[in-house]
DNA sequence: ATCTCCCATGTAATCGTTACCATGAAGCGC
DNA sequence: GCGCTTCATGGTAACGATTACATGGGAGAT
């Protein structure tokens, strides 16, 4: 592969010279820059990133690390970050840590040594002694939906909590007293977040909110599944559940009609986060939504803001009640 | 950040001795490893892998660039392309296309800049004069799922067409006689094979293949509506469609849905990819299911191969029916 | 005791860039 | 016409590692 010494012995020039043409630095005479230029095309010569930055510190590759890839949530979110990036001019490199602390310190190691720019982290617990090291250390780095307590760097997520408060009034309205939550791990902020809101919604309505109501999962199909199960084995099962995520609810709901149950004749349904297939679900699930591409376009922005060292804030942008079906039928039915 | 230079000073020896530490060569004495082993852990040094993929020309990342993230089929296969690279020690850059080709080919371009040591490609489009180039000059390539007619480089897909013919089988045991195809685009590979094999079959139980039965879709949700909705308004809708993703089969249920219809009772629908949330639709969706994660695994194998200089072969493995309510009532019902 | 040979280690070139400094020519004011 | 600035360009050290080759010391063979 052609390097830049060939290109500068085909224009006839030297390689400080062709390196100028390429970072289109102004003192280069007009008439040396085409001949430069005609040399690059001749040769096909492209720049070897990797010397590049070597020399320059920087790689324009930005590293996300995110809990589960399969989630459509994550999917989307690294979507957005990706696209974001790329109008920034850098790449992004992915890691999916698969809700496992090990495989999230492997993969911000191995970022670190490719010598990324920047990261990107939705941490998979709420302690990461890598991660704290890490900023503490200077690496820019930006927490993306969770984050872990005491790290100091910017966070961006959105706040659950109100779109909570509307999802309780909502079932609520429509006659569910014994309303069940799933939660996400206890150790994940966003775990903890989405419990807490619930129960001052539900404590800002009277309603009880029992420790046999609320299960705690990983995140993961399987896990809503038990949790499901365990709601519906009680003496009392609760009239409504609360998934704090996508795959969650679709575990439950497995498990609901695996019992030949009825959402939401026989029991109400309702998601964490909104995605494209909850329309086409038996029946479409109520959902809060979150706003997904924000989130990865503000966490892209916020890094690179840290890498040219511009003043930063964490950003928390607001969720909504989506309602559709699957908590009963109410008035105002949105496709 | 520490350099393999300050480990050197700290140990009291040549940066040498420690590059043999690291790359664990075995003319070291113990003694000696000792002392370089106890430098790094005191200085927290980490290998810069920039350097090193400057000096042995490897990255030890391979680039991945699919159509769309965002497609569970994709996401699935960039899963486990990206857990089997890791098991070979390899990071993965995914690009994502979006299904176009100037995209695409800004990802082949921005990844073989960065030095990646090979290439996963499943391609847009059936001719891309970018790859075409690239395959000739020996960078290590390997199409997977899609391919490049005429591109000599090794392909890793699912063979559908076995299962078009049981899907149609499937149909017409249900007494389906009127079977249209909402197709992908015709310039890709899995676009005509899946129409060819479609047709294949209906031939093979008599039955006529009319155009207005065929509608190209992009293999995005929006396009599977456009082409059920012609469906829907001919004067002889067909009874059952097979959607060629599973995108397209979204639109098309939505679709029917909005026309007040109901599946499979108006109309029967199956889908190829099959992905977990069809087991959630309404009704479950009949669907081909691809062998994902051996595809990814498969496809990076064969390009470690390359990279190894080991002979490289094509791979093709079969896809399956998975047959569920939304073709109609059949005795073999699974979950 | 001398000669080999091997083992552990050091020296220095190298990968492909960028960026600092030097250099010479040209332009300009007086 | 002289000195000074500016401009276009060249030479080269560095970035942080790997690795071929050189080197010196000790062990084993004779």
């Amino acid at each position: 592969m052609a390097s830049i010494k060939d290109v500068a012995a085909r224009a006839g020039i030297s390689v400080a010279t062709v390196s100028r043409v390429l970072n289109n630095h102004p003192a280069v005479r007009p008439a040396t820059r085409d001949r430069v230029l005609a040399a690059i095309t001749e040769l096909g010569y492209r720049p070897n990133g990797v010397a590049r930055s070597l020399r320059t510190h920087q790689t324009h590759t930005l590293g996300l690390v995110i809990s589960d890839v399969l989630n459509p949530f994550f999917t989307a979110l690294a979507r957005a970050v990706e696209d974001q990036a790329r109008d920034q001019g850098y790449s992004v490199i992915i890691g999916n840590a698969d809700e496992q602390p090990e495989l999230q310190d492997h993969h911000v190691r191995s970022l670190l040594d490719r010598r990324i720019d920047g990261l990107l982290v939705s941490p998979t617990d709420d302690s990461s002694p890598l991660l704290a090291e890490v900023a503490r250390s200077g690496v820019p780095v930006v927490f993306l939906d969770r984050w872990i307590p005491g790290v100091d760097v910017p966070v961006i997520r959105a706040a659950g909590s109100s779109a909570v408060h509307d999802l309780v009034a909502h079932l609520y309205g429509l006659g569910h007293r014994r309303i069940a939550i799933i939660a996400g791990p206890s150790n994940t902020t966003t775990g903890n977040e989405r419990v807490i809101a619930f129960r001052e919604a539900l404590d800002s309505h009277g309603l009880a909110a029992p420790d046999r109501y609320q299960q705690h999962g990983d995140y993961q199909a399987a896990s809503g599944r038990r949790a499901a199960a365990r709601f519906l084995d009680l003496h009392d099962p609760p009239t409504a559940v609360f998934a704090a995520d996508n795959l969650m609810a679709l575990g439950a709901m497995d498990e609901i009609r695996h019992r030949g149950l009825r959402v939401p004749d026989d029991i109400a349904l309702a998601a964490f986060d909104d995605i494209p297939w909850f329309l086409h679900t038996d029946p479409p699930l109520t959902a809060i939504a979150q706003p997904t591409g924000a989130l990865g376009h503000a966490g892209v922005r916020a890094l690179i803001d840290l890498l040219d060292g511009r003043a930063t804030d964490s950003v928390t942008l607001p969720a909504r009640l989506v309602p559709r079906r699957s908590c009963g039928e109410s008035e105002m039915e949105h496709r």
